[in-house]
DNA sequence: GAAGAAATTGTAAACGTTTACATTTTGTGT
DNA sequence: ACACAAAATGTAAACGTTTACAATTTCTTC
């Protein structure tokens, strides 16, 4: 069922039915006719690998996330389907599961022509060399041109800075999370850290430091926890953070999934929230307002850091250079109850 | 950078090159380092437009799901992509957003080569017709034959019941469920239906009502809610049932994403949860255990679901005749502390 | 109705692979 | 060293589009 049959049947040479496809205005009302028939007889549709392999591009774009199960990311992604949608590019989606990733493996979907551009959700090696293999500063592999690729959310590692971003001010935000707590009080602020590969997670970090230090009040390496993104990660955590002593009074969680995951291991252990303790997450997630109790967070506009991101990728796969300065996108603190005045010594 | 000057510059045609990268055992050991040296050199990539035209088929699996948020999903995609990977496929994602689809729109991804095959995890449209359009039993336009598609987890409509599916009985397990509600004491039970273009959600429903008959229980229409399966479908559902009176003592709800939003709704009314009122799900997401208090809920075998269903697929693009039988996976039934007795009236 | 412009249509090449088939090279047994 | 089989390589066609360019038709104007 190809063109040329559609062709013969309509008494058209093939170039005329293509043309009906592309650019019905450049065809003939009676000719058109014809044509539409024809496909309509035969069922016709037309073969998109031939028709992309003949243009060159796949109409598709790759998107590399940590993890799909989290609802923050879900709602990035429908922010850049929206887009994809809008501009007829179909997406395919990779995880890392919080594994940093190999570059290089990444542009190649771009040489390779499997996709026509990347998205990066996820953290890069931060051994990642500069100018290294095809994506340095310098041009690709014997002078091709840089992959279209646009990060979105992650801090960018210094050697991707020539490409662009979309986020919220991590550091920013963190920091004013953090002078939350301590204006209700707190003195001894817990803090559980994602994987230090995440340079996004080391960014709220050291927001949380600086509102801290800035308040003259003690970071103790004792009150910082690292663990993997999920709920078991902050288990873990939170199960270290009580065994401190002092513990802390307030934990800030660098995202909502642990904090889901800190609030169940502290109830196990039989703190009340917040009376007892407070807990403090980041992305409001639609999870976050019906917890018991509705969490305490930071919220990120996924969708629209979704769609900006997808926007510049659109552009920069269309050749623009669309530059390497990041775009912040403004976050907002959502006062739940899950933060509290800290317990009477 | 094309297969024609890797050959050159090896001094070898591009049917040698060609020969490397898909059947190197074919190619002597000494053409077979002086084309790996080309490659490097050039820093060839194969084009994956060319490749996949010239061979026909685009490594391309279209899974169509209601909603990419849902852990429950996510779990899912999670197994479809574990497979797809070993069978070198790559997934696109296409959200119905509840909506009932129409499906020739679909089959058309096959037909027009855009993807190999089709994993239907939504709904479809209750009032497509028998043996309508490029899917139907009799084949598809003009004889061709019918595109690969799998359904997974929604039971499937009487039209399309040639088509595999994997999925729990979702009869039986809701029966299961409520079951366990009547033996904890309670008499009268709601339940909170997703949609009922959703043939699933009406099968759980089928199956709570079977359960309530089989104990001599009634069912009244005003404790079956139906609402959108999100958050704030569940809401809703939750404010009309607290209406009624006598109100039920007992929620079942027919998945956790909207057993969270009946808890939350639940708890706003002052009710304990479950004190006052026991509350059920479906699915057992990975948040459903850090809930306060953890949901009790029905387990489906997520990964599996998307594992099996992947594979068939893969069967059914190979050409295999996979058959039209449903494969139905075990649930389990997993008791937490979301439902209790009833309280003493 | 003829000339010229504009609109429409046709012809054929090109995109980068894979692969059937033909040809050449290598290996084996005498 | 020769004949023959087996292995390796080359040649060229094909996949279904799009599109530059050429050829034809239609329209406009006189």
């Amino acid at each position: 069922m190809s063109i040329k049959q559609v062709a013969k049947i309509a008494g058209v040479s093939i170039a005329t039915v293509s043309r009906y496809l592309n650019s019905p205005e450049h065809v003939r009302e009676k000719t058109r006719r014809k044509v539409q028939e024809a496909i309509l007889q035969t069922g016709y549709a037309p073969n998109a690998l031939a028709r992309n392999f003949r243009r060159g591009r796949t109409s598709l774009v790759v998107v590399i996330l940590p993890s799909v199960g989290d609802p923050f990311f879900a709602g990035v992604m429908r922010g850049i389907w929206r887009v994809a949608r809008e501009e007829g590019y179909s997406i395919l989606i990779r995880e890392t599961q919080f594994n940093t990733l190999e570059f290089d493996e990444y542009s190649d979907i771009v040489f390779s022509k499997q996709a026509d551009g990347i998205i990066l959700l996820a953290s890069t090696s931060p051994f990642m060399k500069e100018g290294n293999g095809k994506l340095g500063k310098n041009g690709g592999h014997k002078g091709e041109k840089l992959p279209p690729i646009v990060i979105g959310c992650e801090t960018v590692a210094p050697q991707l800075s020539h490409y662009p971003s979309v986020r919220v001010d991590n550091e920013s935000a963190a920091a004013e999370a953090t002078r939350h707590l301590i204006r209700l009080g707190h003195r001894r602020i817990g803090f559980i850290s994602g994987l230090h590969t995440s340079l996004l997670t080391r960014g709220r970090e050291q927001g949380y430091r600086q509102a801290m230090t800035e308040a003259g009040l003690e970071v103790a390496d004792n009150w910082i926890a690292e663990g993997r993104q999920t709920i078991e990660g902050a288990r873990g955590a939170v199960h270290y953070l009580l065994a401190q002593s002092p513990r802390p009074t307030a934990i800030f969680c660098a995202n909502d999934e642990m904090a889901m995951g800190a609030m169940h291991e502290l109830r196990r252990a039989g703190l009340r929230i917040p009376e007892d303790i407070s807990v403090l997450g980041f992305d409001d997630i639609r999870y976050a307002e019906v917890l018991d109790p509705p969490l305490t967070t930071v919220a990120q506009p996924a969708e629209e850091i979704g769609e900006h991101t997808m926007q510049r990728l659109c552009r920069a796969i269309g050749g623009d250079d669309i530059g390497g300065e990041p775009e912040i996108v403004p976050h907002r603190l959502v006062i739940r109850e899950s933060t509290g005045a800290p317990p009477a010594d």
